[in-house]
DNA sequence: GTCTATAACGAGATAGAC
DNA sequence: GTCTATCTCGTTATAGAC
């Protein structure tokens, strides 16, 4: 029982977190409300006061456990026992998930509306951004001393295309409502580092 | 003085869509009301609603005012005389151009806003994503059978992912407040797609 | 065209009972 | 932990005077 309690954040508090997180990626921080979540949970808005001050604070637990479960993924793909490019493709199917729940990248959602967000939510946004380039260029280098990826320049710069152009994917595929807008830009950036077999017809 | 007020659009009005584009663009289209934009302008909301009867309207003014210049940026630069090459570098440029006043572009803001809009603004920017895809498609396929310009598949499939990368560029790169982000992908996505010969990097 | 005044509503937040 | 009740403020919008 002290066990059960000690790995028990709180149903209600979890379950708050799950639908801001939904409501976020969808709408924007600036796009819901508490009274939303309230309505969707049948609770009193006041009761999300109890487990979340204010909004800033409840943003800033969004962000930190989206990026605490973001870090997890990150961390199982690096254990996977797979080489690069494949990694490289699971990188790339964590967004695809999110889009495919027609959500946008929580951190991308809130990169959009940084100027109007509080700091320490502002940061955690950048710790996100730059955790996942950092990443990235770890698996970019090894991959590429290894032979199995191909890219010039730094790694630390193709990891940021990498970001921003996934998280663009994301951004302006949602309008149209399907994910093949994605995964074309996807399947071209995966493509443009992986060494070809087969030469593509160039003049 | 009949065409001086054929040519004047009312100097207000244009003033408050300034004002309303930058704080859009800076903010959200949920994160400004008209009660910042009539600050800013030293008037009162109300004459705001004279100009424009709601928010919806105002933003459908936004959008469709931004979709024509960027369209006649466009044609200049299509009219332009220089090789493919430049004129995509042209384009990135355009981008450049607003993330250097500390914007996202208006479309990919509202973009990441979609779900909120009413429905004549979500109609526009689809149209501005797609004219803008369609005008680098053509570009891309006059570079290609030029031999200027190199890259793999469907025209149409390289520009989505040029409009989606450089969209995100833009996004991952106002978080810090530098233009250098931006400038390492769009260098990228341009290296890519520029023959081996000359790297053609500017700055 | 622009103003003041105000209505109507929603959002974030607090107090205090249970 | 959750509720009801309430408060304050900001936002959108309208009416009517000038």
């Amino acid at each position: 029982m002290a066990a059960r309690r000690r790995s028990q954040p709180s149903t209600t508090r979890t379950a708050i977190l799950d639908v801001a997180e939904r409501l976020v990626q969808s709408r924007g921080f600036n796009g819901f409300s508490y009274a939303d979540v309230a309505a969707e949970l049948q609770i009193s808005t006041a009761a999300l006061h109890y487990h979340f001050p204010g909004k800033a604070e409840l943003g800033h637990a969004l962000v930190d456990r989206y990026a605490q479960r973001f870090g997890e993924a990150l961390e199982a793909i690096a254990a996977m026992g797979v080489p690069p490019p494949e990694k490289l493709r699971a990188y790339a199917d964590l967004y695809l998930r999110v889009l495919c729940d027609e959500r946008m990248c929580l951190c991308g959602m809130l990169a959009a509306e940084y100027q109007t967000l509080p700091d320490a939510m502002r940061n955690s946004v950048v710790s996100f951004l730059d955790h996942n380039c950092d990443w990235l260029a770890d698996l970019l280098e090894t991959g590429r001393s290894e032979g199995s990826l191909e890219f010039v320049g730094a790694a630390q710069e193709a990891a940021q295309m990498i970001v921003g152009a996934l998280e663009g994917a994301m951004l302006v595929s949602r309008p149209y409502a399907n994910t093949e807008h994605f995964e074309v830009i996807a399947d071209r950036l995966i493509g443009e580092l992986t060494p070809e077999r087969s030469p593509a017809r160039s003049r």
